[in-house]
DNA sequence: AGGATGATGAAG
DNA sequence: TTCATCATCCTA
């Protein structure tokens, strides 16, 4: 079993993001994102890489939150076997691709419903503050490049892209 | 039927 | 910074 707490996201909302794999509609790739919500959607990037998002409005509404990175916290052997051996914990699930491998998600978990398999999130045990999540601009995108809808945990190290520690101040 | 493009990662 | 590597999507 292994397990992690989420530092960082990304939010892609179909209907007005052009980032977004739905935001010209239903294709087999994304049909995940167009159904019921507390699934995931798991699709191949680069060819190579998987990455996982939770689908997260009504059926028929496509959006979904991209899991970037974990902060590993229990099966960091499972991890590392997947992984290689050698690599620090603070790589074993830093980055979506990452975060897949470590966790053992491939293109068959598309679709799997967070709440009737052996995949889950659970509650979290201690909140966070507010004033410890930054929003950011997503990373590796090219389209709405602007906008701040990555979301990361303050100064975490398991958080992938550049280390932030601080809000940055608006002009 | 073919070409361009990626919600990346690893190595140098 | 470069490149590996290919499913998916768009255009024709």
């Amino acid at each position: 079993m292994t397990a992690g707490i989420i530092v960082e996201t990304e939010a892609y909302v179909a209907a007005i993001d052009p980032a977004s794999h739905a935001y010209r509609g239903r294709t087999q790739r994304n049909r995940s994102m167009f159904g019921p919500p507390g699934r995931v959607y798991v699709y191949t990037i680069y060819g190579m890489h998987v990455c996982m998002n939770v689908v997260t409005e009504a059926e028929g509404t496509a959006s979904a939150v991209l899991l970037r990175a974990l902060e590993p916290v229990a099966g960091l052997d499972i991890m590392r076997a997947r992984r290689g051996v050698g690599v620090k914990d603070r790589d074993l699930a830093r980055g979506p691709g990452r975060l897949c491998q470590a966790l053992g998600i491939t293109l068959v978990d598309d679709g799997h419903d967070l709440l009737s398999s052996n995949l889950w999130i659970a509650n979290p045990t201690d909140a966070v503050e507010d004033r410890r999540v930054l929003a950011t601009p997503r990373i590796g995108i090219t389209r709405a490049a602007d906008l701040p809808w990555r979301f990361v945990l303050a100064g975490s190290p398991f958080a992938s892209g550049r280390r932030t520690t601080s809000r940055t101040p608006s002009p």
